[in-house]
RNA sequence: GCUGCUGUAGCUCAGAGGUAGAGCACUCCCUUGGUAAGGGAGAGGUCGAGAGUUCAAUUCUCUCCAGCAGCACCA
């Protein structure tokens, strides 16, 4: 038999039998390491401790020491031996797929009962139970017939449905976890003991459709949850208790920010609390839009269909659209108009309102677009996800060959606002031409190349959203992450040379012809509602001083001291802060636990002491430490904090 | 929209086929207290909405509405 040459990560190697298998590679160098060995890494690829090597590798054999492929493979198991209890407790449960996901995995189900918590608790003992037997783990690999016949005589429909999705030239493989078979692509654990069986939990069960497709098969979902030991597991379960400490929703409560109600679904009221940080964070929008040099314009909220049917936007999205029908005078139809979902078609009738020169582009027009939208009822989500909202939304009018320059010129717009409002890294998804669309496909070429080579000019890194697109174009998003980790598209920027076609946007070019624009449609915080959701939950509350709705608090000790509490406020108002007196018959430790609570930054602490001095206690959120200082000179020290960023 | 769960006082939650309870918040009184809850009294609810079963429903059933988790959607 011939030989292949398999080199260590220490940089010897040695030759074994073509075929040979990491098992026996890690039998060959100690019974330990083959006991304690859960997959290889040959020649970069994470690989199965059976599956046989050809030809001469690198090998690294894997323990659960290795976190990322012990985890994969821990986590990788535990769906299989989660379907596997399923079986054997509810043998009529049909299997699908399950795959490994951050922090754990999933498996979906078809099974006509929903489950309960309860089925939770008894599918966690029967895994336990797996996980004891240290059942062996096989594989091979089978032919497709084979494996089709299998799964129909098991009465297995999703199973074969998968393997007619899988390309005619791939080898099937098939696992055995004890006598439990699923199709799988690998690779696995040696044996189910190699699992540990008190670092896992099953978090919770969900509907979730079939190949993700709303038309088929809606399937339950167990989510669980999965770590080496279980000290990283009780960490984890630690920081998600953490997590929903700052929800907004919960912060929004606390802070007396805003609240939401069933006559108004989706839509917020703000209270104002909440509207401070609202029109803190418009001005520095503003400022920074005509620093940017944009115009600002207003266009109307309701609007007649035909302009809609124009863009092309009834077509596609009339289902979740507001429309308000209206028995006009003199009319025989009733006028149907509907409440403006975006801003994109206003903005071009504004441009198409007299004619442009070549000369006025690029023309970046703005709007703080108040829109409503019609949102499914599953995807109202706090003030992330409503039904009205307000976009920082802007249509760069321009040229061809200015694309790039404006792509350049918005990632480092958006870039800066980022870091003011404390966001140094985000990510950012390039997402390409979707299934239904308008406009060729010469035209989708020219706009992805286009998007794409400014992006990258720019300096700016992204990974790829296949298909994800707008209907007219491609677009960038600039996404934001919650606290428990779900992602946000706030900023976008997309390109788009289907609209300026549909209202028919022209320019008069230096060749005296008309020509068309392109369009850049582009938000930097998105809306204003999710932004700020996202803003409270990245600071759990506690904003920058900048925007934080209530910036200090002038607290009495005693009521001797109320006349120069109103004085020390109204000195810090006239400065430009947002004090405010609380001169409540409460003890000061009261106050200070009630406005450390309400995320209030700064707490002025006033007793008889400052009053004679005229001084004032400073006390910082979540510190202990106070110290004292003179009234002029917390006054400009505050004056100056409370100044944005961009004016300093 | 789909699957599942939830809906009791402003908030957090308990409760039971015979028309409701706690803590905090609120109001009043006492207390003027030096950095995360001082004491006392009081007020507060068509038990999400509608229908049905029942002598009797807030409790059981159905429909609807809203919220939560996930899926789908996100111009």
């Amino acid at each position: 038999m011939s030989q292949i040459s398999l080199t260590f990560p220490d940089g010897n190697s040695r030759n074994y039998d073509k075929g040979v298998t990491p098992a026996e590679v890690a039998e060959s160098i100690s019974k330990s390491l083959s006991k304690k060995a859960i997959s290889a890494i040959v020649d970069g690829k994470h690989w199965d401790m059976q599956w046989p090597i050809a030809a001469d590798s690198s090998i690294a054999i894997n323990t659960l020491a290795d976190d990322e492929a012990a985890l994969e493979l821990i986590r990788h198991d535990l769906a299989h031996i989660m379907a596997r209890a399923v079986q054997e407790i509810w043998p009529d449960v049909k299997v699908t797929i399950g795959p490994v996901i951050d922090n754990g995995w999933y498996y979906d189900f078809d099974r006509a009962e929903p489950f309960t918590p309860e089925d939770l608790g008894a599918i966690e003992k029967k895994m336990k139970e797996i996980i004891n037997k240290r059942d062996p783990v096989t594989t091979e690999i089978w032919e497709r017939d084979r494996a089709v016949k299998y799964y129909e005589a098991n009465n297995e429909p999703y199973k074969v449905e998968l393997i007619e999705a899988i390309p005619g030239d791939e080898p099937l493989r098939m696992y055995w976890h004890g006598h439990w078979q699923d199709l799988c692509r690998g690779p696995h654990l040696q044996h189910t003991g190699q699992v540990p069986a008190d670092a896992f939990k099953l978090m919770s069960v969900a509907g979730a459709y079939w190949r993700g497709d709303s038309d088929r098969a809606m399937l339950q979902r167990i989510y669980g949850v999965a770590f080496q030991n279980k000290e990283k597991l009780r960490a984890y379960l630690n920081m998600l208790e953490e997590a929903a400490k700052r929800d907004h929703r919960k912060l929004g409560r606390e802070m007396d920010l805003f609240h939401m109600q069933e006559e108004a679904p989706g839509q917020i009221f703000w209270h104002p609390n909440g509207w401070r940080i609202y029109t803190t964070l418009q001005d520095y929008m503003r400022r920074q839009q005509t620093k940017g040099g944009y115009v600002e314009v207003n266009t109307p909220q309701v609007v007649d269909r035909k302009l809609w049917e124009a863009s092309g936007h009834w077509d596609k999205y009339q289902e979740h659209m507001f429309i308000v029908e209206v028995d006009e005078e003199h009319a025989r139809e009733k006028a149907v108009n509907a409440l403006k979902p975006m801003n994109c078609p206003c903005h071009v009738q504004i441009f198409n309102q007299g004619l442009k020169s070549y000369r006025n582009l690029p023309l970046r027009m703005a709007e703080f677009g108040s829109c409503n939208r019609y949102e499914p009822s599953g995807a109202l989500h706090g003030i992330m996800r409503v039904r009205g909202f307000t976009q920082d939304d802007a249509h760069i009018f321009c040229r061809e060959d200015q694309i790039e320059d404006e792509t350049r010129r918005f990632i480092d717009f958006l870039s800066e606002i980022y870091r003011d409002l404390g966001f140094e890294d985000f990510k950012v998804k390039f997402s390409d031409r979707p299934e239904t669309r308008a406009g060729s496909d010469d035209v989708w070429d020219k706009s992805e190349n286009a998007l794409k080579a400014a992006t990258t000019a720019a300096g700016c890194e992204f990974e790829l959203n296949p298909g994800e697109g707008a209907f007219y174009g491609p677009k960038l998003e600039f996404v934001l992450t919650d606290a428990i980790g779900r992602d946000w598209q706030c900023g976008t920027l997309q390109v788009d040379f289907v609209l300026p076609e549909r209202l028919d946007a022209t320019y008069i070019g230096a060749d005296g012809g008309k020509h068309r624009p392109v369009m850049l449609h582009r938000a930097v915080l998105g809306s204003f509602e999710r932004f700020i959701g996202i803003l409270i939950e990245e600071h759990a509350g506690k904003l920058p001083f900048w925007l934080a709705p209530r910036q200090v608090v002038v607290a009495s000790i005693v009521s001797e001291a109320d006349e120069y509490v109103h004085e020390v406020v109204d000195a810090l108002t006239t400065a430009g802060v947002r004090a405010e007196a609380d001169i409540r018959n409460e003890k000061i430790n009261f106050k200070v636990r009630e406005h450390s609570l309400g995320k209030v930054p700064v707490i002025l602490a006033i007793g008889h002491r400052e009053v004679e001095d005229r001084t004032v206690t400073v006390r910082r959120l979540g510190e202990k430490q106070t110290s004292v200082t003179s009234l002029t000179e917390i006054v400009s020290a505050l004056a100056k904090e409370a100044t944005p960023p961009d004016l300093l």
